[in-house]
DNA sequence: GGGTAAAACTTTAAGCCTGAAATTTCAAGC
DNA sequence: GCTTGAAATTTCAGGCTTAAAGTTTTACCC
């Protein structure tokens, strides 16, 4: 009762909120840095490319509230964002036979073409940004991170 | 040069690229979550947390441009977050005596007994979202954090 | 002391984001 | 067929974020 004093129940909380800052910092920079490039090498947006590589891996196209629950972000985001990708010629709004009410969101071939080059320049620079870690470290920290329970589990997004 | 194929650089890239994806998903999780708990139980946002939390460790104040570098994000951000911490009595700002340019922004009374609870409660959920984790995986995390070079390294910030 | 450059801050335009309200369409019961 | 409720989407108000332009003040040099 006398000894474990450094090692009691707060000293644990402080750590996982060092760990949370920490991983904040870090994911958070990361993040920052991949929107700079984006910017500055294809003028473009996060948020765009996060939409197009979910279209580019549904070819046949996703309803707005299908892509809207695949990123989690509202549906009047997604609104947004399809709007100005169809501006530019990158995606397309097409109609659901059955349904009135729906609408599929597609990439245009540019739009194919294009993230196909977006997808392979962000793989370098992730590559690139986590090259601290080799084949060991990567899987230690996926199965930390699995350990990790988060807010609440979510179901199977595969 | 037959036998290495699943080891290959190829590989490792599309692991590393795995393991951003899998730390985006647990870091924006927690964060969303912070965030919907911020909104509905305390009616504030992440980033007026975070302009307050600076804030509560420089009783003295900081300038706008100081606030704006500690917490990496721009100086018209600042002003605007300010302006709505000021509007509610949580903030204010004063005058600079050598410097009419300049001024420095601080908690009111108000501002710092309201963090005050805040940042309890804030311990309590990152303590509980991160509950998954021992000391030593928490130590463990932090240490491969620390490998993670991230996009370029800033100077100390302590 | 007058001119010039830099510093500190605010303003602006544009995009991202959310929750809530509004609109249109579908489905189901009667 | 009508009504009623649910579903799919858009619109809206408000806040966050940035880069770029604008304003005021300071510092410096001659």
């Amino acid at each position: 009762m006398i000894a474990d004093r450094a090692t009691g129940p707060e000293s644990l909380s402080k750590g996982r909120l060092r760990l949370w800052l920490k991983l904040l910092k870090v994911s958070g920079g990361i993040e920052a840095e991949l929107r700079r490039r984006l910017r500055e090498h294809h003028d473009t947006t996060l948020p765009r490319f996060d939409v197009m590589a979910a279209l580019a891996r549904h070819p046949k196209g996703l309803k707005m509230s299908e892509l809207s629950e695949y990123l989690r972000v509202s549906n009047g985001n997604v609104t947004g964002i399809i709007d100005r990708l169809t501006e530019d010629g990158l995606a397309l709004r097409v109609a659901v036979p059955g349904d009135r009410r729906a609408q599929l969101a597609r990439l245009t071939p540019a739009g194919q073409e294009a993230f196909a080059g977006l997808a392979r320049q962000h793989e370098a620079w992730i590559d690139e940004m986590l090259g601290g870690l080799g084949e060991d470290e990567t899987l230690a920290m996926m199965a930390l991170l699995d350990a990790v329970k988060g807010p609440v589990e979510t179901e199977e997004a595969s």
